[in-house]
DNA sequence: TAAAATTAAATTGCGTACAATTTATTATAA
DNA sequence: TTATAATAAATTGTACGCAATTTAATTTTA
């Protein structure tokens, strides 16, 4: 018999990390409706308000996401006309995705958003930039 | 034009908690192939192992999943012979899932897991205190 | 320079996630 | 007490997420 109490689910770490993720994407939901984007879509297209343009191997290193993934995701917004898909003249491998001006468009309409997820979470400010440093930490860590 | 700094990637709090989450998960995989579980069944037979029997929707609660997500897991779970699954006899409409002894043995090789994913994230005690207590206030306030 | 190695996306296959709907059962109320 | 409401799972449909493989293009090397 034994006693492991690390097994316990109110014990580990990446628990409430998977729970809270999921928790908080899914209160950008009804603002992301209304722009008819996914969660995942919406921060692909935050990357290109930033970028303009960006190959799939980038962005995935970006958004922590592979081409598995991102192939389809990227198929969906260039279907939506919120970006085009062409491939690189210089190396044909690489796939340009690259913003429309539809596309740029969303921001604008997008700019609220996180305020309004924001206040719905309530965090003091201080404990907002602990977290963000100590989830960075973690990130960089592996 | 709108020059909305809280639109990019870097100022989200929820970005970092979505990847941190992943790339976590997906440090216990390979200790967890060798138990056939994936993370969420893993997490099911957690609660399990301190539980011993419990509904769908009471599971669901704990571990912020619907019916939707579990139904098929738990039907996957069932297969390996690591639950049973049997409506109550009081509650025809409550599935009691319960663990077998198959599934309880399970948990002694799971046992070496938190330290082991736990190791590979560098993180002080005190800041993976104050990360779990801010984790939870943050999903104890939605 | 032609074969081998590397690289970038795409594809395949499986397993979540979750909103919305449906089905079956139990509780409530007219 | 029967119609209505409420509840718990299951089902349906869409979208990830990712490991593993494949395809196509470019580099490297023998």
């Amino acid at each position: 018999m034994n006693n492991c109490d690390a097994l316990k689910l109110e014990n580990q770490l990446c628990f409430p990390l998977y729970a809270c993720s999921k928790e908080i994407v899914r209160r950008y939901k009804p603002y992301l409706d209304e722009l008819d984007l996914t969660y995942t879509q919406y921060i692909t297209m935050m990357v290109l308000w930033e970028e303009d343009e960006i190959n799939v191997k980038e962005l995935g290193k970006k958004l922590y996401l592979d081409s598995g993934t991102l192939t389809p995701l990227l198929k969906k917004l260039e279907a939506k006309k919120y970006i085009t898909r062409t491939r690189s003249k210089e190396d044909e491998r690489n796939l340009v995705v690259k913003i429309t001006g539809k596309g740029k468009a969303l921001r604008e309409k997008a700019c609220e958003i996180p305020a309004k997820v924001g206040s719905c979470v309530k965090l003091s400010e201080e404990k907002a930039k602990l977290l963000y440093e100590t989830l960075y930490q973690i990130l960089d860590s592996m």
